[in-house]
DNA sequence: TTGTATGCGTTATCAC
DNA sequence: GTGATAACGCATACAA
């Protein structure tokens, strides 16, 4: 009930605040007996360590940011989700900014993440560069990136599926399915990740001599957009032999799949698709839909392995990871 | 890049710490003169609160806990996202929880918000009934509970939609839309808003002179579970009757979808299902499906509101605030 | 092995 | 209207 601090320890148990402290943070020396007896007091009066007091002394807040557009999308709410659970078993808390790609919103959440003095910063993907650079004033956290190409690599470290990969190989295994007329779906905003997914189309293209036009086959759509279906339409009946899609994102896709259906188009029959990022709907949609899957584990992981290095490491940046994807094929493919 | 304490400011602008102080939070008089010349330079050389100090100095750390079961599921990040959201529009920084509906976890994200100072604590769904007095030492921080029933309802608040409200619209509009022999599936593991929902479905029942029996009409299932299949299977079987379905959650109902497509039993001819949720995928199965809508953005409001209220009037718990829901009607139930 | 004293950056109390 | 200064809880340099 009561709140104890350092000191109350001290007394409690007949010895300085000093040795509570070297106690606690099992540095120093010190007798086991004074252990003990320090211990059993924490023990009994239930005593914990005040952080604001601690981050003030130490300059080090044992927090970490996440900088996120979206944590609704099942993508980031993963790749978030395990973040934060591998961090907090390593005794950092974590401070969840949803930017909802809002650039103002952006820069806000990180003044707040400087001013709560977070440790390191993890920024996930986002329609543009990230700079960190907004202010003359900033105090050059320690940040990665995933999904998210940095301004300058020098003082970060890059992390990114390797979204060329997928959509090479996802558009290949249309081409292997049989279609001729293979078009990308995608929206207007590129991230960097929709760019090398983009990429990879358009090589797989290639490698199979099949001319790129973006008129041809790009399909550009907005999945909030009203006039959604209506574009899918225009460009289907502009094109008609279309038999294959790679959908940049599953969200997508499954917009997709609805408009074909309206318009009576059997897929797979009639066309194939694919998608990226495997969601779990993907299952539950009918036909059951083809994805890239990333490997958010891993993503996860390296993420964090790779911020606490530079943490402690301010100059091992400037390198780039890449996480492998994998192909996970059902029935809108086949 | 240099970091700036108010002492530099102080020294810059030629006042003194404490005017500086007193101009940055705006209290206490100081001529419009001084405040100009500190605001001048704290806008030039950018500087930032250190929250550690403040924190320290004050006992608030201007934020707040999240405590959540599983952020990857769409009605959590939902409205964890608005919370935050709003949160932050207020000054306030987030510290999320996910406590995979893992009791030591949760035990130790608790102690860990209480080491952090949070102000306030939000606590969302969860398995069993929410205590918080896990130590004697606590420090009875003010929380409020959305979904999950607090063991004490006295110093806290306790928000929900109403589930009830809701399984019984459902109910109903089943046996409006025809069905004679309706059940429920649910899992074993029932949380506070779980047993509402099964009340909701035995009323509705019960009003149209239907005789519940748990037998006859209650389906219990394990989504994660390889025997999914298998137990719908026996159930249906066993119950050849059987038109309609109510289903706790979206994620059963989307697995029951895809199990009663095996079995060649067409929804909604044979079989009217309802979900509960209205998560995005429900738009993109065959059938869509019908399902019940929470509003995760009163929801969040309402949240925000009684715990910062709480907060503030430490005596002004006690109450329960229920949030109406709404029944969305797709293809699944007509 | 242990204790004393200092300072981290801030707010608040008191004096002027 | 403004300035000195104590205090918040902790870690650590230095003494003992």
């Amino acid at each position: 009930m009561k709140k104890y601090s350092i000191k109350d320890i001290a007394t409690l148990s007949g010895v300085s605040v000093a040795t509570v402290s070297r106690v606690i943070n099992d540095n120093g020396r010190f007798s086991e007996e004074t252990r003990n007896k320090v211990l059993k007091v924490i023990e009994e009066t239930g005593y914990q360590m005040n952080y604001s007091a601690k981050s003030l002394r130490m300059n080090k807040s044992f927090s970490i940011g996440i900088v996120v557009p979206d944590i609704s999308n099942y993508f980031f709410s993963d790749v978030v989700q395990k973040i934060e659970e591998i961090l907090f078993a390593k005794g950092y808390s974590t401070i969840i900014c949803n930017t909802a790609r809002n650039n103002k919103k952006e820069i806000a959440y990180l003044r707040m993440l400087e001013s709560k003095g977070v440790d390191g910063l993890i920024v996930i993907s986002g329609a543009d560069e990230f700079g960190f650079d907004y202010s003359h004033a900033h105090k050059n956290i320690p940040y990665i990136c995933i999904d998210r190409e940095p301004k300058n690599r020098d003082n970060t470290i890059f992390i990114s599926s390797n979204h060329y990969q997928g959509a090479f190989e996802a558009t290949e295994e249309l081409l292997a399915a049989g279609c001729k007329y293979p078009i990308v779906a995608m929206h207007k905003r590129k991230s960097s990740s929709g760019k090398e997914r983009c990429r990879g189309f358009m090589d797989a293209l290639q490698k199979h001599s099949i001319c790129f036009s973006h008129a041809r086959n790009v399909l550009t759509v907005d999945v909030k957009s009203k006039d959604f279906h209506a574009d899918v339409k225009k460009m289907l009946t502009l094109h008609k032999n279309i038999d294959g899609i790679f959908a940049i994102n599953d969200s997508i896709a499954m917009e997709l799949l609805q408009s074909l259906k309206k318009m009576n188009i059997s897929v797979p029959k009639d066309i194939k698709m694919i998608g990226f990022d495997d969601t779990p709907q993907d299952c539950y949609s009918s036909p059951t839909l083809s994805s890239v899957k990333q490997d958010t584990t891993m993503i996860a992981h390296t993420a964090i392995d790779s911020l606490l290095n530079i943490i402690s490491n301010p100059d091992d940046t400037g390198n780039s990871i890449i996480i492998p994807v994998s192909l996970v094929l059902r029935e809108s493919s086949t």
